[in-house]
DNA sequence: AGGATTAAGTGCGAAATGGTACAAAAAAGT
DNA sequence: ACTTTTTTGTACCATTTCGCACTTAATCCT
């Protein structure tokens, strides 16, 4: 008894995804791509156990059967959100990692783009998907923790290659370790991930954030 | 339908707390401090919403209208339960803060203490309260979220005041910035918090912890 | 037009959940 | 012994939760 009489089935999805050869059976009332966007949202506000079914059929439209079809049970749905999630956030840091800026402008626009997501939502900061609610899961569900283990190696070696080749470039001096630098690159983020769940607001995330970056990019200045 | 029919009252308690004026009606079956203690367990396993009060009312021999009536509803338990942790863990920390040490010395310790938290636990490591299931709930519950903000403040502030201690007895160079140290020390106990959780290996974990000591202590002794 | 195919929508059900009413029990005071 | 006080233990309730069976709707194919 959740939706009572939905408005009707939204006959014609204005775009549809990639066109293929038209499915045989009656179209989909929805767009997969737009529900997962939902259903992350709901996980990444309370986390697995405190969002229901209803919350996901009621947030997204489609009910409960549908959700069940589409997407399988509650843990799929968020195991696939999950992925969503790593998705989007690689996609919006990854040109930003490979760009040839100064590592200082790097690391700053990284950062900056951390915190709009960390920040981001209707009903407060939602913080980092990972670190808020996959980290928890983690400990007894093996294939999230492969999910998270492997997003904590990819951030590390992601901050690491950065380091090196400011590096190479001479921007950082030889002594520095690019290891250590990446691991404290990530812990930054981490850091700013969990105050932001707590509204710590933006700005004094972003005095630590320039605070760890002054110290990454100027520590071993000595032999500069 | 619990418990079907437990061990007789347990009639003795071998150590009344603080020995009162004797109390007037029936003596309490259960120790408030060792429920306290397996509530928390629990917590720290699932988070607040996974853990139900038959969970807790499991778990500690109590049943569900003692476990209310001792410590009020399942929020307040969770609030009292994270208040222990954050006894526990301030009191196995005083003392290394305080310490006259090194400063390397210090945090190797505070890092080996944080590590032992973060990973004890029958099934499986714990992590960290704060970071993983307090911030989550501190989004949307100012009580919960003002403990957090407090924790945070309180332990950059006892990092930020061993690194100008530090500073003062030479320890490091003026240079240094006992501010960004002190957020970088508290990034990298949240980072290895969140690893810990994700069954990451106690080796690479103070790996990690080594490298940033490291850095920590001789970013700027270019000076020194 | 009629069957095949795919998805949406309704409604049910068993279990779990948070919470409470009420009685039984164990102690102290009189 | 009897009352008072405090706690325990049983039973219950309303609601929520996950999941599924089954019907209805919309499209394609022949």
């Amino acid at each position: 008894m959740v939706q009572k009489s939905k408005a009707p089935p939204a006959k014609g999805p204005s775009a549809k995804s990639a066109v293929g050869p038209r499915r045989r059976g009656r179209p989909r009332a929805y767009e997969p791509e737009v529900v997962l966007g939902k259903a992350l949202d709901l996980f990444r506000k309370a986390g697995f156990a405190a969002t229901s079914l209803d919350d996901l059929s009621a947030a997204t439209g489609m009910n409960r059967p549908s959700l069940y079809g589409a997407f399988g049970d509650k843990r799929e749905l968020y195991i696939r959100s999950y992925q969503r999630y790593r998705d989007d956030a690689r996609a919006s840091l990854v040109d930003i990692f490979r760009s040839e800026q100064p590592i200082r402008e790097r690391l700053k626009r990284i950062y900056a783009t951390a915190l709009d997501i960390y920040l981001s939502g209707d009903s407060g900061p939602r913080g980092c998907f990972t670190v808020m609610t996959a980290a928890s899961e983690a400990v007894s569900d093996p294939e999230i923790r492969a999910m998270v283990v492997e997003g904590f190696a990819e951030l590390d070696k992601a901050f690491m290659t950065c380091f090196r080749r400011a590096r190479e470039k001479g921007e950082l001096p030889a002594s520095t370790d690019p290891v250590v630098l990446g691991h404290l690159a990530s812990a930054s983020l981490h850091t700013i991930a969990i105050r932001a769940r707590a509204r710590v607001p933006r700005s004094e995330l972003e005095a630590i954030v320039d605070g760890a970056i002054d110290l990454m990019c100027s520590a071993a200045i000595q032999a500069g």
